[in-house]
DNA sequence: GATGCAATTTACTCCACGTAAGAAAGTTTC
DNA sequence: GAAACTTTCTTACGTGGAGTAAATTGCATC
């Protein structure tokens, strides 16, 4: 054995090698690919599962099994794993919350389960949720996530204005404060939930379904600012 | 002049050093004492205002005159600041929003002007606004921001269901809720500034106070197009 | 079997946070 | 009044994570 290089065993590597998963430098054995984006993705969402929001690149790589830059061949950078679990986490809550809506009467008590679905989605996921909504400080990861996750609901919106007879414009606004309202409210029931997630679910539905549904038929003050 | 050590002008300082404002190594002279807690706020908040809301601490320094280990014997560290700026910020909002409201005859047009007020607070220092929003990832700053700006708003409601005669417990959610609300809605609107900050507020409005109003009172709408 | 290409890991750079070490001005003590 | 000490600052460094270049091994082709 050679003396004066590197002990066999590395003291110190970039990740732990907790496993017989380690991998030899070079090019894999045929047919031994490497992960995926998807596995990699795959591994990023189990990691935050388990671990919390607070993941590192090189935890990611560790995960998948694999090593940091071939997480950055698949993904591109961080940010874009964000985006991937926005994707995926979206994809999921309007899935939740259709299947919820459609399930139930038209009315209030069809949207109250659409709350209730997305808060207890979040509530089940929460790391995610959390993972997700901290987001890339800087970019507009937060911006895409509203964005995509209410963009159903701003068709929805408009045409019930457009069936009432009434400017479609605010449903763009609505659906950004009710997405808003949601998600500031689940954060917080998160930290210390006091509350059952049918107390909130009603909470939020009776706070915003009167609006929703066009209470402006009621009286109330005469000189109302225009519409506009 | 010693020879074998460091250059007399660094080539690569650690922060800039543009102006005339440099010092020496030492102990100041007398009288001379450097920026205290207060004045490295407000150099972050100007830094901040400038130059966006992606700051580092070394730029905070050089923003404050002084070098970095004072920026921490003041504050802490970056968490520190941004709770601290979060405080100004939630202090302002709380002051034009109250004032807002009082102005206004009570009701609908009160709250509109609470909601409006908000808003171009919040479009007038949005730098500010999106260094607080953005927060420490995985810290719970944002968590902090809602309790702190919420907290007048959940009295408020409280009080008002008390006079209704209903159960104040849903007033901590109302609050979340609005606040969520305007933070989501606030944050797209300064991207893609469409619409006037009188039509997003009376969006909001109209969304939001039939139901803080109490329009649990109203029927509601059998066989409309409702959310599905 | 040597040579070129492909695929992966290791080891590095960069940047920002936070801190320890060093330098200058005041203060105390003999 | 100078040496020793204390205060108050700056420079320079350690640390950790994002992202990349260099090294390493396997496969294909001549």
């Amino acid at each position: 054995m050679m003396l004066g290089t590197v002990s066999p065993v590395p003291s110190k590597p970039t990740c732990s090698n907790d496993g017989p998963k380690r991998r030899k430098p070079g090019r894999p054995r045929a047919g031994t690919l490497v992960a995926d984006r998807s596995e990699v993705i795959a591994a990023a969402v189990e990691l935050i599962r388990s671990n919390g929001p607070d993941v590192t690149m090189d935890e990611v790589a560790d995960a998948a099994g694999v090593s940091k830059p071939i997480v950055y061949r698949n993904l591109g950078d961080k940010l874009a794993l964000v985006i991937a679990l926005s994707e995926i986490f979206v994809e999921r809550l309007n899935d939740v919350v259709e299947r919820a809506v459609v399930a139930t009467p038209h009315g209030r008590a069809s949207f109250a389960s659409g709350v209730r679905a997305a808060l207890e989605l979040i509530d089940e996921d929460r790391n995610l949720f959390l993972f997700v909504t901290a987001g890339g400080p800087g970019t507009g990861t937060v911006q895409r996530l509203v964005e995509r996750s209410s963009a159903r609901m701003i068709e929805q919106f408009s045409a019930m204005r457009i069936a009432h007879g009434v400017d479609p414009a605010p449903a763009r606004t609505w659906a950004y404060a009710t997405v808003g309202a949601i998600q500031i409210v689940a954060m917080m029931w998160l930290r210390n939930g006091d509350r059952t997630s049918d107390e909130v679910t009603e909470d939020l539905t009776e706070l915003m379904w009167p609006g929703i549904t066009g209470a402006r038929l009621r009286n109330e003050a005469p000189g109302r600012p225009s519409t506009a």
